[in-house]
DNA sequence: ATTTGTTTCAAACAAATGTTTGAATGTCAA
DNA sequence: TTGACATTCAAACATTTGTTTGAAACAAAT
């Protein structure tokens, strides 16, 4: 009973995630789902009540759950390199967020579809914000704040984390515009650059860089 | 002929405005924009030939007039205080972006438009990229490299303005995000506390913190 | 083979979408 | 005032939207 048509079920989520995270919820039909999934166009409404509920399942479903295996992935890149440095944590964040265990077209996606769900929050957001984003920043902030106690204030520690996190966002969102403004390939090569170049401004933007924590 | 009803057509040009940054441009009807500007619904088409015409003609005619004057108060407020500095420059930009000489509603609405452009590119984005953000990116270098000329190769320079704009608009477009992660009201001592922030990790990230540039 | 429950399917649903129409209203010079 | 034009309007247009329906196909246990 929920083995067979499983299939039917995932199908319609990876599929829904890819068109959602492409081109955003309302930009998408439950008929162009259905199409790209191969199954009967009731079956969402079937599996998941509604295109909403759809929406939300993929969250919870499939991203959470990538985006948490990815915090692990960046966990063991740490704790392989005892002591850390700001510059080792900064490097391993920026290679997940970049690069990671994913392919570049799932990455892509990944991150496209969390830009979209920020710059359009719905309900969902407080789920994902508890399940990920808030964890990962107390990892971050375990593994970063013993560099900076001059960081009396809360607030300015979670600035420069939240500042870390827009450029890494931004080098994703704004690609096509990257691409256009720059006139360079968004190729492997390119994102080798980038990542030095984002680690090394990071870096700085924490002031990190005057004392020898590299 | 065209004095007397232009009056509906910028009423139209603004509350389209104001709708597209609000929902983005899928999850806005004609009916919605028409109602607002209360007009007939036939005049989106009358005036603009279709909705996405008038989309366009939103950036056209609003949107890059607009952010052309904010570079002009920009570059006024540079002009003042020679010799420049990274920091000062840097200050400036930040105010422009998150201050300026708009009132917040209208910033807050000029930002989360071009970030939703930005998301989901359409054929207006080149008109914008060659009017506004080349533009600025020129204004930026001219005043930015001569401190650093330390950064030989052009890629690298850009790479850090890029970095600076993605931070800047990443405060605008993850508000909700950031005010339910960090638990603290967007008013306006706060983003003070965020200028200064802002401007201290962009020069940090420029690496200018370390030489009397400040 | 029959029953039970689950999943798929084509078809239809009401509601909402962007656009078009043609008449009515307004504007203003001749 | 008349005529020519630009603008507004209510109504209707054909599509597309998300959802529902009820029958058919399927699976697995009795």
């Amino acid at each position: 009973m929920t083995e067979n048509n499983n299939n039917t079920k995932n199908r319609i989520l990876e599929t829904a995630e890819a068109l959602f995270a492409q081109k955003g919820y309302h930009a998408v039909s439950v008929r162009e789902i259905t199409m790209a999934a191969k199954c009967n166009m009731a079956a969402v409404n079937y599996h998941f009540n509604s295109k909403k509920n759809l929406y939300m399942e993929v969250f919870r479903t499939q991203w959470v759950p990538r985006e948490l295996r990815m915090y692990e992935s960046f966990s063991k890149e740490l704790s392989k390199i005892e002591p850390h440095s700001p510059n080792l944590v900064i490097q391993a964040l920026a290679s997940a967020y970049l690069e990671g265990p994913l392919t570049n077209e799932e990455l892509k996606r990944h991150r496209q579809l969390i830009i979209r769900e920020i710059n359009n929050p719905t309900e969902v957001i407080e789920y994902v914000a508890d399940h990920t984003m808030r964890p990962l920043y107390r990892i971050l902030q375990q593994h970063l704040k013993p560099f900076f106690p001059e960081h009396s204030n809360e607030e300015s520690f979670t600035l420069d984390i939240l500042s870390i996190f827009g450029i890494l966002l931004y080098f994703n969102y704004s690609r096509p515009m990257i691409t256009h403004i720059t006139g360079e390939k968004y190729d492997n090569a390119f994102k080798t650059r980038l990542i030095t170049h984002l680690v090394r401004f990071s870096l700085n933007g924490l002031g990190a860089n005057g004392k020898d924590m590299q």
